[in-house]
DNA sequence: TTTGGTGTTGACATTCAACTCAACATCTTG
DNA sequence: CAAGATGTTGAGTTGAATGTCAACACCAAA
């Protein structure tokens, strides 16, 4: 799912109006629209992290791990995780893994779940 | 070493000067200047790839790890890896790393070293 | 001492991301 | 139908990112 649709989901699962959402984190409530119907690229990092929060408090869920979600899909890296990043990409370059191959992730992930069985 | 000196040093390895290496990425000889005295951010990702290109043929070293090395420093994320980012997240996460920690990425990195002696 | 090569600076230009605002459409429920 | 709640759209604003341009300073060699 690309992150407009997301959101809108999200935000009817959390059972808010675009108005009350936007209200709450403090945006024009037609900007919602427009980035609900994709007319607009995602937020700043800033309003993703207000909107996460906001939504992972209706929904009791982690608000960090739902930052990332929306900030990922957003096609944007957290900040605070670039930051590290310089470091991860040495790291993973030493162990042989082609960073930028999203096939080699999955690989990755498939080899990791299975170690676990 | 940051950016700035970076760059410099590194133009200066080259034995360009700032008029020949502008001229040849195709920017402003002042916009060199003040990038290397950090006067102004670091340049955008196309200018930094260019850059790379330009250093890496004169210094015959590798293009693609010159721009991630730079471009990193400049405190942006490689664009075409930030596509592969959510999967990667999603891994490391699977795997228990904290992904915002530099620590425990130096800390993967001695490990993974380790194995291979 | 002036000339050619180099580097620095301040002021400005341009572009774009990230919004706001006013107006209108649609839906629904009493 | 009327009226409130909701969603959509087009046009405009604003500040920051990303540079350019003109002017000047420095230095080494001829």
């Amino acid at each position: 799912m690309e992150f407009p649709e997301r959101l809108r989901s999200l935000r009817k699962e959390a059972q808010l109006s675009q108005r009350e959402l936007a209200e709450r984190i403090r945006v024009d409530f037609t900007y919602l629209s427009k980035i609900e119907n994709g007319r607009v690229e995602p937020p700043s990092e800033t309003v993703l992290k207000n909107i996460a929060k906001e939504l992972a408090d209706v929904l009791r869920q982690d608000k960090t791990d739902l930052a990332d979600e929306l900030i990922t899909l957003a096609g944007k890296v957290p900040s605070d995780l670039a930051e590290a990043l310089p470091q991860a990409i040495r790291f993973l370059r030493s162990i042989g893994t082609d960073v930028r191959s999203p096939e080699e992730w999955q690989r990755l992930i498939r080899d990791s779940s299975q170690e676990q069985e």
